[in-house]
DNA sequence: TTGCAATTGAGAATCATTTGCAATTAAAGG
DNA sequence: CCTTTAATTGCAAATGATTCTCAATTGCAA
């Protein structure tokens, strides 16, 4: 038994849940893989992988994920929902390039510590926090020279379309 | 013509985009409340006041509005979009109380510094970021002494419903 | 005033996510 | 091992925010 399964089904019991053969495929999954992902992503995956189980369960298995600290939901992208590996894995912030969508993880104590002040200034107890940088990419600032007025660097139908994150 | 019409109507003359009563109306109404909204808040709001225009058209209109540098996207909360000013506004990031909703803006210059530094550092060219933290508020933590094991501090389905953001 | 691309409203279409329900099953206790 | 029962599953239907389609309208440059 994995440590991974060991503290699942630890959390299981101690919720009343059970330990069913479709979660323990979809930890499985989750821990086979590392990189974000989004349900679609992860059903996909484990359908290529002859596993059969229903969106609507891991649907219904994420929370279960999130509350046990094993995955974190990360920032929205287009109206879904994507999600990392919480458990195994350093917390860290997010680049995000709004033409490519390429996404850079960075982690600066300095800015996590900061952070933690201001929670105290306002007697706030944080549980988690999301910090994303959206911007180009050293990789797309240099293939394009970007042009634009002072409004911005893509027109708005563009805009839409592309819009990365 | 207020400073906002002026400077919409700029925006939209060099994008060859036309100034509507629809987008007037839609423009007095982001700029007559000061608060976080959503597509849904702000064509209700709309209507209320008599004005007659589909939520179509409001979302239509709010990438040009981002665009201009009227608004910008604040986290989404339970899949939907919300907004808030960014022309006449500071820029502030979030505390988000995961208990009652309360969002509390903060703004910390040296934190914003070393956002700054960070993409210095991968030759990332920011545009917009957004730090939410989410936690409990200052009122929540008194109001309830809150329990609850090493995996979290609301059971699965109760986060579901009530998770504010 | 004209010409035409941009815009609008209404409703249909999308797309991710949630939910109702009937059938199934994990697992605690005997 | 058997019983009991609440938890779980798959499927399909329901939701809810947002986008799109299309015919009718309109701003505005010439
Ligand atoms: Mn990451
Ligand atoms: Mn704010
Ligand atoms: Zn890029
Ligand atoms: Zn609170």
């Amino acid at each position: 038994m994995t440590i991974y399964e060991e503290r699942f089904s630890g959390y299981l019991k101690e919720k009343k849940l059970k330990l069913t053969p479709e979660r323990h495929i979809i930890l499985d999954g989750i821990f086979s893989f590392h990189r974000h992902f989004d349900v679609e992503e992860l059903y996909e995956r484990l359908r290529k992988n002859g596993e059969k189980l229903s969106r609507a369960t891991i649907y219904r298995a994420i929370p279960l994920f999130i509350e046990s600290g094993f995955i974190k939901e990360i920032l929205h992208c287009r109206g879904k929902a994507s999600y990392e590996h919480v458990f195994g894995h350093e917390h860290h912030d997010h680049l995000l390039c709004i033409k490519c969508g390429r996404i850079i993880e960075f982690k600066d104590d300095k800015i996590e510590e900061l952070q933690d002040k201001v929670c105290k200034r306002y007697g706030f107890k944080p549980v988690e926090h999301r910090l994303g940088i959206r911007g180009y990419c050293k990789r797309c600032i240099a293939i394009a020279k970007i042009g634009g007025g002072i409004y911005g660097l893509n027109t708005i139908r563009n805009r839409r379309k592309s819009r990365n994150c």
